[in-house]
DNA sequence: GCCGGCCTTTCACTGAGTGAAATAGACGCT
DNA sequence: AGCGTCTATTTCACTCAGTGAAAGGCCGGC
């Protein structure tokens, strides 16, 4: 073959998947074929059996889509559905209670994903999206992530540019590790604007069968009218309540994030 | 090679994923290659690059999950999450409206999927699952699909067995062909104790910017308590204003189900 | 000790996958 | 009609990624 050897069949089809976005759902073959950087005849052939799985869909604009067949197997992910089945009673009784954006969320490598969100209609707007990432060093989740993610993943983030969001980010590793160190102590987290200048999140831990932190929950308010210390006892039951299920059922044990 | 020629690395790595179910979401490499029908050297090899990528998981007991990474990708479905974020608050309203079950369903093949639900604590057990599927010629959104589905489809449907859940699921084709008659005629469906004896549900379509039907929703209510024709507006009402939602975004057009 | 599961590595073979090039359709502009 | 640019599919000869039988390693149970 005349293309870089040490390309396998496996990571064309992979790469193939990568290429779709939030931004960008849906997709021509040649932009499918650009984004995977494959030569257009080897993307044609892949996609096509992707296609006959049911792995992508082709719309009537023949553009290419994520297929419900995907959809289907990715909703068997422990971490993904499987936690939001657990978790969505806890969520909902925080929502009724409070009133406010509920937010559900995992680590993955050295950022979060948003794995289920409960938006009030009347509640402060929140830019986050199910299925999406953030950086774990601004939200109140991605706090409580990354105080109990192992130390690799918390040099990894430390020593790389911290993105600033806000005036009031945290930019600094140091004052970081300080930060990190607290949450450790208290046994939760606040980002007081430090993602947006009007919000402010309270998240606690959600530990899995073992101990070890798998998940993290926080409320999302409006900073003007925020308690944070009143509202943490509250967002801590709920995350102890959904340790409590995991501990039952979960599958069984963690896979290692 | 001496396996039998023909299968496709795409092929073989689709399959591993397809080994995953609902019942069985956590599986041994050997239970994967069995039921992927791979020899197992080949499943290791295939199964470490999908570890590498996060379509997978490996836990801490050896067994294999569906990874995060592949749950992230399955979220950009037009017709799964895609679907479901324009649909909830419609269904969040019919939930707070009725207090009782809210179903949302699309078609796949000759079953369908069911993509989101909402199930009040105090409300009939329903034994769906979200990303589970589900025979069309009982429930109510299964009605409404089969009732506006490509002809060929229908009739797949129709020649085949039909499954018999309770004494009052229709087995019949006649009677079936009859039924979907009477859906199209009144825009909306109802199984009366067709797939429990204690439920009826109340389904109406959802369609698409091109008017085609791409969804169903639908409420499932005890059904001694139950008065379908009080229910039918409120749930048409419901598929309209998701359809007219679905006009204005989805991606853009609809894929062919 | 020995067997039954697990899983990974070795090694020589070979056809599935390859991509440049050619083909062909679909649009927009002049 | 003619040209340019975008799409996507098909052809064809080459070759290396993928292959699986067999061997090796690692637990636990008996």
């Amino acid at each position: 073959m005349d293309a870089q050897p040490g390309r396998s069949v496996t990571s064309k089809v992979l790469a193939l998947l990568d290429a779709f976005t939030p931004a960008g759902p849906a997709l021509t073959l040649s932009e499918l074929a650009r984004r995977a950087e494959l030569p257009l005849p080897t993307a044609s052939r892949r996609v096509a059996e992707l296609v006959a799985w049911g792995a992508l869909e082709r719309g009537d604009d023949g553009r290419y889509r994520i297929g419900l067949r995907l959809w289907e197997v990715g909703s068997l992910a422990p971490r993904g559905l499987g936690l939001r089945e657990l978790a969505l009673p806890t969520m909902e009784d925080l929502y009724e209670v409070t009133h406010e954006n509920v937010q559900l969320a995992v680590r993955q490598d050295v950022e979060l994903v948003f794995i289920e969100r409960i938006a009030g209609r009347h509640a402060v707007p929140v830019l986050t999206r199910v299925g999406g990432r953030f950086a774990l060093h601004a939200t109140g989740v991605g706090l409580v992530l990354l105080a109990y993610a192992p130390t690799e993943i918390q040099e990894q983030v430390l020593t790389a540019p911290l993105e600033r969001y806000t005036e009031l980010t945290i930019t600094d590793p140091g004052r970081l590790r300080r930060a990190l160190a607290e949450v450790r102590r208290t046994g939760y987290a606040v980002s007081d604007r430090q993602v947006t200048m009007d919000a402010l999140s309270v998240a606690a831990p959600i530990c899995g069968p073992e101990g070890a932190v798998v998940a993290a929950i926080s409320l999302v308010v409006a900073q003007h009218r925020a308690d944070p210390v009143a509202l943490a006892p509250l967002v801590q039951a709920a995350g102890r309540t959904i340790s409590r299920s995991l501990g039952t059922s979960y599958g069984s044990r963690r896979p290692s994030g």
